[in-house]
DNA sequence: CTTAAATCCGACTGGTTATATCGTATTTTG
DNA sequence: CAAAATACGATATAACCAGTCGGATTTAAG
């Protein structure tokens, strides 16, 4: 039910990224020192990052990273599935992980699951780093607001 | 962002005895045969499930596990939690699992989380043993609704 | 052309968690 | 007393996560 600090670690760097979008390159050193990111740590995942096309590489002192693809062409949801592998809170509803279960043809709790599920999708896959990256943090009185009735998570 | 086996099983487990509520003790080699859970494994779900009060048992020939409560008294979100600590994708916008993160003045893609960690607590607290045990397992033709469109998950 | 500073690459480690399995003690009923 | 169940604690093991490290390569500036 968690993201790994893989994927955390790797928003973060993007969207200082997206900031500087068109900006000259950003060293693993500055983007670990603003992100209080381990640099060794963030050094593999910005590897990671640029094999899949999402940021570029300059190499040699004045090098660093920049955003390879316009901010509106990367979602959240492709980020998460890249590191976690799976949004779907269990294999049975999902697509990229799917495994068949024996239980499925009377399984009754399935569908609440598919339901978390499927809005997960719709929240991930609609969050492009552009739109996001506009947005503003979360306030202290927004979070009060949403844990007042307390279910708790 | 998965679930663990074990809250699985165990709402396998749960749902069997939601159907046989007020009936006989079941054991747990059936409860392992019907859904297809190792039994010894599910031995220990079961002592977790009795420690928490959701299920009871009687030893001996004829003994087994029964429901401990209403069916409407227990929800999926109580067994989630308990099993697999958070419902909440990533710390930050969870409560019982919160850790203050240092970027949380700065940061712009905590909100998605939370947008979805208020969906899946909605539905999981909202769903009880009682009213999903009334519902039908997911149709193939349902899931693939689902899934054209295709994001993928 | 040297040097500083950056990326690149692969290996490694230490800890935790997930998923069980096993042996045996205890309880209950026929 | 025997059969069949739960109760309990220990062990196994494989994978995964988070992070570290050494050193090779590339680049720009002086």
């Amino acid at each position: 039910m968690r993201i790994s600090k893989r994927t955390d670690y790797a928003l973060r760097a993007l969207f200082t990224l997206v900031d500087h979008y068109r900006g000259a390159p950003i060293p693993i050193r500055e983007l670990a020192r603003r992100n209080d990111v381990p640099k060794r740590f963030l050094e593999q995942i910005m590897l990671d990052l640029k094999a899949q096309g999402w940021v570029d590489s300059t190499a040699g002192i004045r090098g660093g990273y920049v955003l390879a693809r316009s901010p509106e062409k990367i979602t959240m949801g492709e980020v998460v599935r890249h590191f976690d592998g799976v949004l779907a809170p269990i294999e049975c509803v999902s697509v990229t992980g799917y495994k068949r279960c024996s239980q499925e043809p009377v399984c009754r709790f399935r569908r609440v699951f598919l339901d978390a599920r499927n809005y997960i999708a719709g929240v991930m896959d609609r969050a492009t780093l552009a739109e996001v990256a506009k947005g503003t943090p979360v306030s202290k009185r927004e979070m009060s607001v949403n844990f007042i009735g307390g279910e708790g998570i």
